[in-house]
DNA sequence: GCCTGAATAGTACCA
DNA sequence: ACTGGTACTATTCAGGCG
């Protein structure tokens, strides 16, 4: 019978010498279901060494087969190899464990040029071959099949593969969110002394429960927390952090308490470690939401609760606080202990809201990438760029090439020029709508295009500055992959433009298709990574070259029109609005680099620093936008930002450069009165690396280790919050605290009114005839030391 | 030994 | 483990001075 299947996770597994290609998903009428491919067997290609005998070769390999796992076939086939037509040997093995094994022996035989396709992935082979799509749908040829064992509503085996059709509508999903509490007695928990103490789950059906420890016993909480599981059989489980912390402490506690194992999978295993360092779980799709976070670049610090109220899920103002470190306090605190419960649940309602959110985008991305739905927020965004070219690869017969290390290799980027300081007024900013892409697509760029040195060809492109050549015919994979994202963004900002922007799924599919455009213009920045396996620099070269050669051409004809170009960064072009004129020059720009341009932005007032990638300005629309400033640098305190923020406001707005002035010199008075809260002054920078590795001592690893010798787990991508407070030492790294550990009376007001609020307010002010002396005197007698100083 | 300016380290931004 | 281009602060170090 013909069935409608919905792929929701794909595994594998080998029953009796035999592979079994698990797809568990959800069927037309909404029913849990998996079907099983008994048919499927992997495989890895050989690239012979040229004008060989190919037959002779076919039989080296043969006789490497051995009993107990043999090598089913060697055939020889064609295939191309960066373009070019190539015969390859596509060698079928019966398991997959033994394609590592084969890989090894071919590899040394005699007339193996490579081995190639020996690490994809079993159920990624099965996807990229027949071009399912995860979290899309497929038509199947099935049969009932009769096995026990797995938490599903019926088993079928798969008769004739999968067979995609368009249509991408999410069936309706059992989502269950959780977060975990462990008792910390002495810092970080540690699984092997200290209990669980509160499991907090939130369900699409409505349901929240907690599972709670009897005081510090927590056997009993997690034996019913995985019947709950199995009981509710989510399709997908949302955690936060949960590939960090939560799964490894349950999987660990688990152990360590001497129970079953944590069989909460659609086959009763526990999770498992796999791919991007993400947690899977067997026939569900589980979820890290902190991945997500990190796409989010607007939210510097990506707690739960920032996350959440950025989101529009919880405000971040309504949480119930408590530090992370009291939490065994308000556990044997009976009085207290209401709340820990009531702020462990606002974890998990706050991980449910946002799980709801990223669902449909993350869905989205995994059927426009073919990774699993649990893979793809994992993946960076590197290999989320290469799946899809895998995906395209095999449908051209393109070989996919193996990963290699290649030491790094730098290239020529993209055209900055100096900005005019100073304000002004009605300036648009015209841009190239994604031009590395359509770069890539009008000059054909791609590595199955590109013609290598002493190579001849017919017809090709010439790239300006690197003379990188690129065939015209046929398309490269890049042109028509390129193109086919571009059409789906485009789709979903004609969606977006009946939505008000405050409208919280405005800011969702606005991040969507700034997803797309990531991926898209990550395509071109893949070509250029040393770690992809499809690298060429050439392409990557070419496409900023070409992109030189039009925004100066554009710049030009800017010119020619009697515009004058005040800011131009890679692809935009900032000028005076002179409405006939401008749409003069887009026209002109269009009919002679064929490319198309559009007025991203137009602001009543602009304002420049001489400095690159920095401006602010006024928009029609009555916005303020800051761009590079430190207002929206995470690494300046909250009150710099702040007064920066006001700053502009006032001097775009008002042109009131003394109100401005006024407005700083009262908040470095209050500073001075030491009145400023302690919150407005804390400083986030990321620890970038391991601690040895540091060949400075900077102010916030100093913070770091302070954080570390308290008990405190760090680690590399964190960001360590400090504050500057008063003392002897001469550099700052000597003068800073972690801010959970400062006292409001330790603060170094100065510092932060001459090192934080003076520089940020004078970055604008400056242009406006304003002194550092002017500012820094506030609230202080002033000196003639004041005027001495430059 | 102290002061100063230049070089380097480190981070986060823009496109 | 997508790219290069850029601004900026703090630390470190070399060289001049007395």
């Amino acid at each position: 019978m013909k069935i409608l299947f919905w792929l929701l996770d794909p595994s594998y597994e080998v029953v009796h010498g035999e592979p079994q290609i698990k797809l568990w998903g959800i069927d037309g009428e909404g029913r849990r279901v998996l079907l099983i491919d008994h048919s499927f067997k992997p495989y890895f290609y050989v690239l012979p060494d040229p004008n060989l005998a190919l037959n002779e070769l076919v039989e080296r390999i043969k006789v490497l087969s051995s009993e107990d796992s043999p090598i089913l076939n060697v055939e020889v086939v064609d295939r191309r190899y960066y373009g070019r037509p190539v015969k390859a040997l596509r060698i079928t093995c019966k398991v997959p464990a033994s394609i590592p094994v084969y890989r090894e022996k071919v590899a040394s035989v005699l007339g193996v040029r490579e081995v190639l396709e020996a690490d994809i992935r079993f159920y990624v082979r099965y996807i990229i071959d027949h071009q399912m799509n995860p979290c899309g749908w497929h038509e199947v040829e099935v049969e009932e099949e009769d096995v026990k064992g797995y938490n599903v509503e019926a088993v079928y085996r798969v008769l004739s593969p999968p067979k995609p059709i368009p249509k991408y509508d999410l069936p309706r999903l059992r989502l269950l969110a959780f977060d975990i509490e462990c008792y910390n007695s002495a810092g970080t928990p540690k699984p092997h002394k200290d209990p669980v103490i509160i499991i907090s789950t939130v369900t699409s059906g409505g349901e929240r429960k907690q599972f709670l420890a009897q005081d510090h016993d927590d056997g009993a909480a997690l034996k019913d927390f995985i019947r709950y599981v199995q009981s509710y059989d989510p399709d997908v489980i949302a955690g936060y952090n949960s590939n960090g912390f939560d799964w490894p402490y349950l999987i660990d506690r688990v152990k360590n308490l001497g129970l079953a194992k944590l069989a909460i999978s659609r086959e009763g295993s526990e999770p498992q470690r796999s791919t991007y360092g993400h947690i899977s779980i067997t026939g569900r799709a589980s979820i890290d939401l902190l991945n997500y976070a990190e796409d989010l670049v607007d939210v510097k610090v990506k707690t739960l609760d920032n996350v959440a109220d950025y989101l529009g899920v919880m405000r971040k103002d309504s949480r119930t606080n408590i530090d992370y470190v009291d939490i065994a306090k308000y556990w044997d605190d009976a009085e207290k202990r209401g709340l820990l419960l009531k702020y462990a649940m606002e974890d998990a309602v706050s991980t449910y809201g946002i799980a709801e959110k990223v669902i449909p985008f993350a869905a989205q991305l995994a059927s426009i990438t073919g990774m699993p739905l649990d893979q793809v927020l994992a993946a960076s965004v590197g290999f989320r760029v290469e799946h899809h070219i895998m995906r395209n690869a095999f449908l051209r017969e393109e070989l996919i090439p193996n990963r290699v290390e290649r030491p790094y290799s730098p290239y020529r980027g993209a055209i900055v020029l100096k900005p005019k300081p100073g304000i002004h007024e009605n300036i648009a900013v015209i841009d190239f709508s994604a031009m590395y892409p359509h770069l890539m697509i009008k000059y054909n760029i791609g590595f199955d295009s590109y013609i290598r040195e002493g190579e001849g060809a017919s017809d090709y492109y010439v790239a300006p500055e690197v003379g990188h050549r690129f065939v015209k015919d046929p398309r490269s994979l890049y042109g028509s992959m390129l193109q086919k994202l571009i059409e789906a963004r485009q789709h979903i900002r004609e969606a977006m433009k009946g939505l008000n922007p405050q409208d919280p799924n405005y800011l969702l599919l606005d991040n969507r298709q700034r997803a797309i455009k990531v991926l898209a213009n990550a395509s071109y920045g893949y070509l250029g990574w040393v770690g992809a396996r499809f690298y060429v620099k050439a392409c990557a070269e070419a496409t900023t070259a070409y992109g030189r050669y039009m925004i100066a051409e554009a710049n030009k004809l800017a010119l020619s029109h009697g515009l004058e170009v005040i800011y131009s960064d890679t692809d935009s072009i900032f000028v005076r609005y002179d409405p006939e004129k401008v749409n003069r020059f887009i026209r002109d720009v269009e009919e002679k680099l064929e490319l198309e341009v559009k007025i991203d932005k137009l602001y009543r007032v602009l304002f420049f620093t001489e400095a690159a990638k920095k401006y602010a300005g006024l928009t029609n629309d009555g916005l303020i936008d800051v761009v590079g400033f430190e207002a929206v640098r995470g690494d300046w305190c909250a009150l710099a930002q702040e007064v920066q923020t006001k700053v502009l406001e006032i001097i775009l707005r008002q042109k009131n450069v003394h109100g401005a002035v006024n407005y700083v010199k009262d908040v470095i008075r209050r500073i001075r009165r030491g009145e400023t809260p302690l919150k407005e002054l804390i400083i986030w920078k990321t620890l970038t690396r391991e601690f040895e590795e540091y060949e400075v001592e900077a102010a916030h690893i100093t913070a770091a280790k302070m954080l570390l010798n308290a008990g405190y787990k760090l680690e590399v991508g964190d960001k360590v919050g400090y504050v500057v407070v008063k003392g002897k030492g001469e550099r700052l790294a000597d003068r800073v605290k972690p801010y959970i550990m400062a006292k409001a009376d330790e603060i170094d007001y100065e510092y932060y009114a001459v090192k934080q609020v003076v520089p940020s307010a004078l970055r604008i002010l400056k242009y406006f005839g304003v002194s550092e002396g002017e500012l820094v005197s506030a609230g202080r007698q002033a000196t003639l030391f004041d005027f001495s100083r430059r």
